[in-house]
DNA sequence: TGCGTCACG
DNA sequence: GACGTACGTGACGCAC
């Protein structure tokens, strides 16, 4: 076919997909030898997606990979110091860049490089003879490089985003037309590439002389007209620089490129070479889904993925454990009687391990019904047991039980001796739910394996954890939706009105699947060396929290309901006058109708408005308009917005929505914690969220008087102090920090001292405050910028306290730095503890960077505070063990008991002796944690 | 469903 | 005068 009008050409920017690849992903390495091909697995991954993704209409019918073919271009002749900038190679990437040549050939997918020449002047000239020829490009990149090259036919496509960049986004990006982004980027320059520029010019200013003046020659041919006296000497000073700029950045659309257009059609990949290739990879998965789509038997591989003692079983099984079999629905045994139930027990033991999981009516543990049960042994082979189903569509017959199911006591009472077996291991996908269900059913799981913690030790802030992404990520296959079986919204039917025959399917599926996330994660665990984080910070979490949302919190409902009136009438009478100072009626809770009120109507100056194009009301907005009496009638109203929307937030976030959440049996509310969902190694409390009961003002306080002790019994709460800042003394080791934790000493008033010379006894709450504020900016990665808007000072005072701070802590600065380039040598960083915490935007260029960095400086000490608390809370069950008391919940670096009356000092005893001690012995700390502890009738009173 | 807002550590 | 900026969460109401 010869290239013309009709035809696609895809161009991958095949330098930009290795190094996404290599970031995006954790080091894998070759499980044979240890070769490093992480970047290669996440190449073949997008390029043989791109293969399948798009075939169809918007599909190519010509395609290439384009490579760089060495750092040594024409480029570095008109410029000396191009790209001069370019960190090194990371040691295990540069192995890695001929296995990708190999792999584009693998898959019979054209793989261009030119010597001399870029990937993207390569790019460029395809893209070139293509339009002219008729045909659209599309150019698989996210380089801002290439986007001078966008519109006549050709887009560019983000892959990593799925977003196709069209004239409009590039417009976006550089303010000007595609046209045009050479002219700004000759000007902004490009401190990456050390394209040099116009000193001090940005995009955005480049834009706006751009737009200004129509090109970049006019505008240096007219640079004495420019107003600003710095921009007008930038330009005319560096007019040759910036000419060499634009060579620089210039695209060569007339490469000599020798591969003709119709030489890149798309060819069906060959199956022989491309199976080599990739089992000689050993890529389990990638083969099984190629070979899958091929529709050829995959290779059998080496066996990895079983422990040492598992392997031997398989070696002598015709159909090892780990050998990819495709997924099919059809294989799976719907078990309805005893004896089918007996030879799953029988293969479950012999195994010595099972993956299990529970459906059931509800997603709150604490009122679902179990509705069956789903088992699997061997990969491709589950089996689900019936045991809640309801007859469906008979509205007379709605609550019969289906038949063909066994009775739920029955085969409980076969599994139990399985489950609670110590020498049979139970794999679960987030097992703390199935864990409460078999809880309530009086069946304690042990020991088990939960893959989704699995997955949170090895790539917490890579991606979430939950099951179907897992799946997809690293099974290569999409399961079964539940949306498919329920429906959603208010039609949404439970889990005991599925079809037995689709619930089969889909439950089945759901235990194959952690079974097979079990086979790939086991040995990964060891390689990525979070075995003992795993061991022993995230699993034996699981039934600590379980039992501790198992136990709830007594919360009576007539405060809440009492104090939901009160806050009702004042909301109405706060809306009273605001209407009344508007002088029309208006949504007080809407904040775009508030903006318009106060920004337009009322004439207040200095409304800003946000990308949605609504004018920003947060509180921080509002409080400065309230504070400026001059205003007048706008800074009254101002003032009662902040009133409602406090009491308003009050009533609907707590009082209101709280009533809901008692459990009508035990008349307690059951959060449920997440453990895989903070970064950081935090926990998070959701339906409803207990972490964030109001605390701060007098007001919302009071709810915390709902939340009570049982008769004869006291809330008891402990909370460590400062436990941030001294693990941020001892990570940094700063001596000054650590010696006054050692004494005791108010810490934030010592750095008072230390910065501003103020001695101990003469310091005043205001210099205080300012180094407490100073001290929490430190922990969350400080900028001038940030502090300044918190103690609302100018900018630059606040960097001159930051800068004083540097100078008498400076091991500060030398933490942070070494922590930032720890992440962006290994993609990661880790607590005292040994978790790790992936930071992949940390080698990112703009706004991202700066995100990236700070959290990446916070992560390692917010981190290893969440260890330290879950190293307690593990331990508190037998610490406090023979107490009348019980664990009910945990608020971050506070811990809340329920406590008989006589016990409270025995239980203050023994919790803080835990809590104080967590860190050992792992860790020694340089600095004592200390836990201050309180106690009430009702949380209120024990904070 | 995304955004703005605000509750907590 | 480049950009936009404290870290980590979850729930609510509004507007689409």
């Amino acid at each position: 076919m010869t290239f013309g009008k009709g035809c696609h050409l895809h161009l991958i920017d095949g330098s930009a997909f290795i190094f996404r690849a290599y970031h995006a992903l954790p080091p894998l390495t070759r499980k044979s030898d240890g070769l490093p091909i992480g970047a290669v697995a996440g190449f073949c991954n997008m390029l043989w997606g791109q293969l399948t993704q798009n075939r169809g209409r918007t599909g190519p019918t010509h395609i290439a990979v384009v490579f760089d073919y060495s750092s040594k271009t024409f480029r570095d002749d008109i410029y000396d110091k191009y790209k001069a900038n370019r960190p090194e190679l990371p040691e295990d990437l540069r192995p890695q860049f001929p296995l990708t040549r190999e792999a584009t050939r693998a898959f019979n997918v054209a793989c261009l490089e030119m010597e001399g020449y870029e990937a993207d002047d390569i790019i460029a000239t395809l893209a070139r003879r293509a339009t002219e020829a008729g045909g659209e490009v599309t150019i698989i990149s996210s380089d801002k490089d290439l986007m001078q090259l966008v519109g006549n036919g050709v887009v560019m496509f983000d892959a990593m985003k799925n977003r196709t960049i069209d004239r409009d986004e590039v417009i976006e990006k550089f303010g000007v037309p595609p046209e045009r982004v050479v002219d700004v980027q000759s000007l902004a320059g490009d401190s990456v590439d050390n394209v040099p520029g116009a000193p001090g010019i940005g995009i955005k200013t480049a834009a706006l002389l751009i737009n200004e003046y129509g090109d970049l020659e006019t505008l240096l041919s007219r640079a004495e007209e420019i107003k600003q006296p710095k921009r007008r000497a930038a330009l005319i000073e560096n007019a040759d620089l910036i000419r060499v700029s634009k060579r620089l950045v210039t695209l060569d659309a007339q490469a000599p490129v020798t591969e003709s257009l119709d030489a890149l059609e798309v060819r069906d990949p060959e199956a022989e070479p491309l199976m080599a290739f990739l089992s000689q990879m050993e890529f389990r998965t990638l083969t099984r889904r190629v070979a899958e789509a091929l529709k050829i038997e995959p290779p059998v591989m080496a066996d990895n993925s079983l422990t040492p003692d598992h392997a031997e079983k398989a070696a002598d099984d015709p159909a090892p454990a780990s050998t990819p079999v495709p997924f099919s629905h059809g294989d799976y045994e719907c078990v309805r009687d005893r004896a089918a139930l007996d030879r799953w027990i029988a293969a479950i033991r012999e195994a010595g391990h099972v993956a299990v999981d529970t459906e059931t009516t509800s997603l709150d543990e604490m009122r679902a019904a179990l509705v069956g049960i789903s088992l699997s042994v061997v990969p491709g082979q589950a089996c689900y047991i019936p045991l809640g189903h309801r007859q469906g569509g008979d509205l007379f017959a709605g609550d019969a039980l289906s038949d063909g199911q066994m009775p739920l006591d029955e085969a409980l009472a076969a599994l139990k001796p399985v489950l609670e077996d110590a020498s049979i291991l139970k794999i679960g996908q987030n097992m703390k739910y199935d864990w409460k269900i078999f809880a309530r059913h009086g069946i304690r799981i042990a020991p088990f394996d939960d893959t989704m913690l699995m997955s949170y030790a090895m790539h917490a802030g890579l991606h979430n954890h939950g099951m179907d992404g897992l799946s997809e990520r690293y099974l290569g296959h999409k399961p079964i939706e539940i949306k498919s079986l329920l429906g959603s919204g208010k039609s949404a039917i439970t889990f005991d009105r599925v079809p037995v025959d689709d619930a089969v399917k889909y439950a089945a599926e759901d235990a194959d699947v952690t079974l097979r996330l079990w086979q790939a994660f086991k040995p990964d665990l060891h390689r990525a060396a979070v075995t003992t984080v795993y061991e022993t910070l995230e699993r034996p979490l699981v039934p600590v929290l379980a039992e501790m949302e198992m136990a709830g919190i007594r919360v009576d409902p007539n405060v809440l309901s009492r104090m939901s009136n009160a806050f009702a009438q004042k909301m109405a009478g706060l809306e009273a006058e605001i209407h009344e100072i508007a002088g029309q009626p208006f949504n007080v809770g809407s904040p775009k109708q508030l903006g318009e009120i106060l920004f337009d109507a009322m004439g207040v100056p200095g409304g800003e408005k946000g990308k949605t194009g609504a004018y920003s009301t947060g509180a921080d907005v509002l409080e400065d308009i309230a504070a400026n009496t001059d205003l007048g009638r706008p800074a009254d109203l101002a003032a009662r917005v902040l009133d409602w929307r406090q009491v308003s937030k009050l009533k609907s976030t707590y009082t209101d929505a709280l009533q809901g959440h008692i459990n009508p049996d035990t008349g307690r509310v059951h959060t449920s914690y997440s453990i895989a969902g903070a970064n950081t190694g935090r926990l998070a409390s959701t339906d409803p969220n207990l972490q964030n009961i109001p605390v701060r003002t007098e007001e919302g306080r009071r709810i915390r008087e709902a939340f009570v002790a049982g008769p004869g019994m006291r809330l008891v709460s402990l909370d460590y102090s400062q436990i941030e800042l001294r693990i941020l003394a001892h990570v940094a080791d700063i001596p000054a920090l650590k010696q006054a934790f050692r004494d005791g000493i108010d810490i934030h008033a010592m750095t008072a001292s230390q910065m501003f010379g103020v001695p101990l006894d003469e310091m005043t709450p205001e210099v205080r405050r300012r180094a407490k504020a100073i001290n929490f900016g430190v922990i969350y990665g400080i900028s001038g910028f940030g502090l300044a808007r918190n103690l609302r000072i100018p900018r630059a005072e606040a960097q001159a306290f930051i800068d004083t701070y540097f100078e008498r802590f400076p091991g500060i600065r030398e933490y942070m730095d070494r922590t930032v380039a720890f992440a962006k040598d290994k993609g990661f960083v880790q607590t005292l503890f040994g978790r790790k915490i992936h930071t992949p935007e940390i080698n990112a260029k703009g706004p991202t960077a700066g995100f990236a960095r700070r959290a990446a400086i916070n992560a390692p000490i917010q981190g290893a505070a969440a260890d330290i608390i879950r190293r307690a809370m593990i331990r508190m069950p037998d610490a406090i063990r023979g107490l009348p008391a019980t664990m009910l919940l945990q608020v971050h670096d506070e811990l809340l008991f329920e406590v008989e009356d006589g016990a409270v000092e025995d239980l203050i005893t023994a919790a803080r002796k835990t809590m104080e001690g967590a860190a050992h012995p792992a860790v020694h700390l340089d600095v004592p944690l200390i836990a201050d502890s309180g106690q009430g009738a009702n949380w209120a009173e024990a904070h």
